[in-house]
DNA sequence: TTATGTTGTAATGTCAACCATTACAATTTA
DNA sequence: TAAATTGTAATGGTTGACATTACAACATAA
């Protein structure tokens, strides 16, 4: 399976309070017409960045701002906001190996640490990214827009 | 999302065919009563092992066997083999950001290289894993067992 | 304080994927 | 030819994603 689009949609929308933070107000209506989505949908993805402590959001008065440092919010803590997996568990194990089985007494032993050598590869890439890089990207292309 | 229980049953699968391939007749029956899953749900799994050039099926007698060698079948193999997204994408991108909007019109060259940049480390990771590791866990932990 | 705009969230619906199960045709082997 | 097994279609239940409507809760400006 793939990731939800609610990730992507998450930096699209830290793109958006990054870009027009001074020229625009930034309510969910906004977002949801650069996103293309319902904005109901941008809402309660708020709601999720919003209880990991990514950003602020303003009710009544509309607007959404950072609550940290671009520097600081990694891919990783968007990653984790928005999926809701339980424990954070990217390989879904099938539940009952048969306990009669040699093989499947001891499948979990031998998989357990193997699949989590891979999730730490991906959370480790998903560290790397910040905010920040995606902020200076976005400028650099909206710049090259506006010189040609 | 996470990715489908059925890399650890194909896993699994492979597991069993090398523990047990002179001993029992590896038939999608026997199988399902290892991993407890539904025989058709083995036969699915084997069927697109199968597809990808990992395993060889003999229908009537029965059984399965390696196609290929531990040590050239890797977890991106059966993975590619297992899990049915297009292009092998990991992401979900947003379908139509608006072209109307800076942010919208460049999202996708901010993004796509970075989440390149992150599946690039799953596959990786994934790569590096073979079944000849899986055999030797395998038989260690099994041979453990039969110590005490 | 009231009117207005906005967020928060519940309720509902559609769709796709996963997994389970039954059934049976196709195929192999004894 | 009989028995065993795989291949696969059909069906159903369950869950998650995403869309949409509706409205209560709340903030701000007049």
């Amino acid at each position: 399976m793939q990731i939800s689009s609610r990730f992507t949609i998450a930096v699209h929308i830290f793109a958006c309070i990054d870009t027009f933070q001074n020229q625009e107000k930034l309510t969910s209506n906004f977002l949801a017409s650069s996103v293309n989505v319902n904005p109901v949908i941008i809402r309660n993805i708020l709601s999720q960045l919003k209880a990991a402590g990514l950003v602020k959001v303003q009710r009544g008065s509309g607007g959404a701002s950072l609550a940290k440092s671009p520097k600081e919010i990694t891919f990783l803590d968007i990653y984790h906001a928005v999926e809701c997996i339980e424990n954070g568990e990217l390989f879904h194990f099938h539940e009952n190996p048969s306990q009669q089985c040699p093989v499947g007494r001891n499948i979990h032993h031998v998989l357990d640490d193997k699949l989590q050598q891979v999730q730490n590869a991906l959370e480790n890439e998903l560290q790397k990214i910040t905010l920040a890089d995606v902020f200076k990207d976005t400028k650099y292309y909206i710049d090259k827009e506006s010189q040609s």
